[in-house]
DNA sequence: GCAAAAGTGTTGCTGTTACACCCATGG
DNA sequence: CCATGGGTGTAACAGCAACACTTTTGC
């Protein structure tokens, strides 16, 4: 087949999934949607939606998050402010028969987002929840039947994905409030990771990296015990040495 | 818009393109596709080609592949054999206006595999070709006016992937022949990182980490000097501690 | 005072760098 | 014999794990 003949193409429909992230009470969550029509009817699914016609993949993705979240989402290029989630694309899944009514290829977004008021959806409160993903990907969860489509797939590889990240990169900070402290990021990473980080080594070393963290002036005790130091995201966006992870 | 809505959705089409890279000369090397049709007719292009209507991404990513190079891509799970060549999906790139005729959207994949045979492009033997990246690269290249389309960005999108991740994995062995020595490996590592390595350390390094390289039995002069021993890739995929490229 | 969380100092270990040195082959 | 690449030994150094110890708050 010669390529780009534009009079003989299948048609495809393309959608954005969203993976969206946060840490919630010590656990690693993620955004659920309860479906509301065929297929998959009143199961749990990723949000997600259609590209439009005249609108880039991350504009898409972007949309959707805001319309499912009201989080805004950042350009990866400028600083994180406010309520600005980290957004990335993650994927692409497009096996013929992962929507049974027709070809869909879904390109599928990371969102690192901090601990947020409970979601909406469509003015449908209880339609969307956080849930945590060790739930979500256990095939014997409370949820049931698991996920809709592939989208336990999905979960699993950005949750990889966010795993592996954090590692090298100033990331985990996108699941933190704009100013925190250096406890409250060790627990993003004992939550990320589901282990247990040594608080003075974790401190010498998030404090040492150049870049990582900048002071923000004040201190907070509201973790109980001494007073702890707030700071904010540095410019660096990559770790080198990176954070190691505990073997398991 | 509600989700999936079979009957409201605009018309895609989805291609694959491919990022294939090989190390030849000394030097990392893709393959370029001259362009026989408009737009960007004579132009220098990534391979791909139309998504079949019951094709899943990367079949077709390995179809084209096939079609292109002759090359057979391997399963990331089995092990690498004969011309088998390392195969993944990049990313996905869907800007409203990056194909001037309509709305494509595209799921790059990244190929990795030993030095060849001059390509072949459909029986047009030279309107394929094995280009530096460098040189595919750089704005001011001999190429004239660059690669058609968004590849460029595709192409670095590719090479930076390969460049990160022949740190903490061992995929560098996909660039070699079944058979290679130690020094032909850190010549593969010398290629796409672009410096110079100590030869002494990089044996030890290799040598050992457990799991990276097995004996293959025999020796070679191939390269002049003392005898190298053959190795095999081993059966480890992920490398810890990481191999280190030195700071630029 | 006591519990709890924030921080600092120190020691031993692992892994890297840089380089001296020896080995085996072809010409 | 000498150039070339293969391979080993070793000392200095960086970064991390483990853990003792001090600081500053709330109750």
């Amino acid at each position: 087949m010669s390529p780009y003949d534009p009079s003989a193409f299948p048609p495809f429909a393309v959608t954005v999934d969203l993976v969206v992230l946060t840490v919630r009470r010590h656990a690693l969550c993620a955004l659920a949607i309860r479906r509301g029509e065929q297929p998959f009817q009143g199961r749990w699914a990723l949000p997600g939606g259609f590209v439009r016609g005249d609108e880039d993949l991350s504009a898409a993705a972007a949309r959707e998050l805001s319309e499912e979240t009201g989080l805004c989402a950042h350009d990866p290029a400028a600083p994180d402010v406010g309520n600005g989630a980290h957004l990335e694309q993650l994927a692409t899944y497009g096996d013929p028969k992962r929507d049974p009514r027709m070809r869909v290829v879904s390109v599928a977004h990371l969102v690192l987002a901090p601990d947020l008021p409970a979601p909406r959806a469509g003015g449908d409160a209880n339609s969307a929840r956080w849930a945590p993903v060790d739930e979500l990907l256990s095939t014997d969860g409370q949820t049931g039947a698991g996920l809709a489509f592939d989208h336990e797939q999905i979960l699993a590889d950005g949750v990889e994905r966010a795993r592996s990240k954090i590692e090298y990169s100033s990331l985990a900070t996108a699941f933190c409030p704009p100013e925190f402290t250096v406890g409250e990021l060790r627990r993003v990473y004992e939550a990320v990771w589901g282990v247990a980080l040594d608080p003075r080594n974790f401190h010498r070393k998030v404090t040492g990296t150049p870049g990582f963290l900048v002071p923000a002036g004040g201190t907070t005790t509201r973790q109980g015990g001494r007073p702890a130091q707030l700071f904010r995201a540095g410019g660096a966006t990559l770790l080198n040495p990176p954070m190691l992870r505990p073997e398991v």
